[in-house]
DNA sequence: TTATCATATGAGCGAATGTTCATGTATAAA
DNA sequence: TTTATACATGAACATTCGCTCATATGATAA
């Protein structure tokens, strides 16, 4: 579809195989689509406020459905998407089962992505 | 719904009231559906290999559409989206259109990310 | 046991998302 | 000017996603 022979292209970038080749560096040979799928588990309102909450405290559903302003079920199902990414740990207590975070890197790429947006505000 | 008077949560966890007004420390202010909406970006395979390519060299679109093996439409469509975020940014060169990476935090937290999924495979 | 409370989960629905297709725009070459 | 190239974008479509509702499970209390 597109031809590289001698057109702007080939002059201005790096060659597509020699980039592809290097560019692991970023990733450090973690597949893309296991990267994008961690993302995707935090790019969800409700998962970010209960991830919030759960930096300070253990806390169980019921704490949660009340902080959140949300359906019991709704936070439930949240919550085992959240257990799934092995980003929460769940512990069961009598009735209850306490949630807490379950990773150390979360809650610093949650700082960072903070930061990004508070510059983006400037 | 729930009745929090004198029972297991009451005494067992955080008071909700008391942790959403703490919480705010890991977000740093910034609203969680704006936080949200950055990690949603990030979360796709194809911006990420973007990303993940753009880290070492701006490159044009149709470099990048070699490099993705995917329709030039598609990744347009996927620049979009990047540069409404503000993670890259375009320049015009010629008939060309040279992207690169905009933040310097994005990488940052593409690389923690790697870190943590690094994690969970052992 | 039976009743109640805390949580989990499947089905269903509407909304959002990613890709393709067709087409539009802008720049450069002929 | 005409033609070709590089990129952008709207519409359509299939898929995924988040929530609600109903219900199931599991543990405590009566």
């Amino acid at each position: 579809m597109q031809q590289h022979e001698n057109d702007h292209c080939e002059e201005q970038c790096f060659h597509p195989k020699l980039v592809e080749s290097v560019a692991k560096e970023l990733l450090g040979s973690i597949p893309a689509d296991e990267l994008a799928q961690l993302f995707k588990v935090l790019g969800d309102n409700t998962r970010i406020r209960i991830l919030n909450a759960l930096y300070l405290s253990e806390l169980c559903v019921c704490d949660l459905t009340d902080l959140l302003g949300m359906n019991q079920s709704a936070v439930s199902h949240q919550l085992r998407v959240l257990r799934d990414a092995r980003i929460v740990k769940a512990k069961k207590q009598g009735k209850n089962v306490l949630y807490s975070l379950d990773d150390e890197h979360v809650s610093g790429i949650i700082c960072l992505g903070s930061e990004h947006v508070k510059e983006l505000k400037r």
